[in-house]
DNA sequence: CGTGTAAGGAATTCTGACACG
DNA sequence: CGTGTAAGGAATTCTGACACG
């Protein structure tokens, strides 16, 4: 499913982080929500998936930058993780 | 995915439908949403697709009684629809 | 019966900033 | 750097009611 459908609210829950977490992760460039009209975020279960990994990589030492660099490298490769 | 993951308005996204017939469609005991602890509605995908039925049946001349019924059939007899 | 709407309140989310280290 | 928090505003949802037919 990757159909935004959820509100941040819901990734928190998912995922057990912080609304500011999951909005950091977007400002580095890590999740790519979408937005209501109003400006509300939408999030997929696909990006739920993602958020559980960039924190997971955090808490093992790596800094956004990188994590940046890898989900590139991911997207320029041939497929998943 | 019949995790309750999305609020009202995605439903009418997703359904073309008004917050009133959805909310008028849980009145009548054929969706069952659940809520967060302000109160607000979430739904699954699998409940779209239940309303989406529940709105056909509707205007091809069905009475959401009737579909009561014909719910609690499918819940006594063997499986989906 | 099934659905529209205006009404006021409550819950949820948003942004920008200060803080720590 | 990654995350917490208080602040004020804006978007979303909630309920109960009146309306039509």
């Amino acid at each position: 499913m990757e159909e935004k459908v959820m509100y941040i609210g819901m990734v928190c829950e998912l995922t057990g982080l912080s609304e500011r977490q999951i909005r950091y992760y977007e400002e580095r460039k890590l999740v790519f929500p979408v937005r209501t009209k109003g400006g509300v975020r939408k999030y997929s279960f696909e990006d739920v998936d993602n958020i559980r990994e960039i924190n997971r990589n955090i808490k093992d030492g790596f800094r956004t930058f990188e994590l940046k660099g890898m989900l590139n490298k991911r997207l320029h490769g041939r497929g998943q993780a």
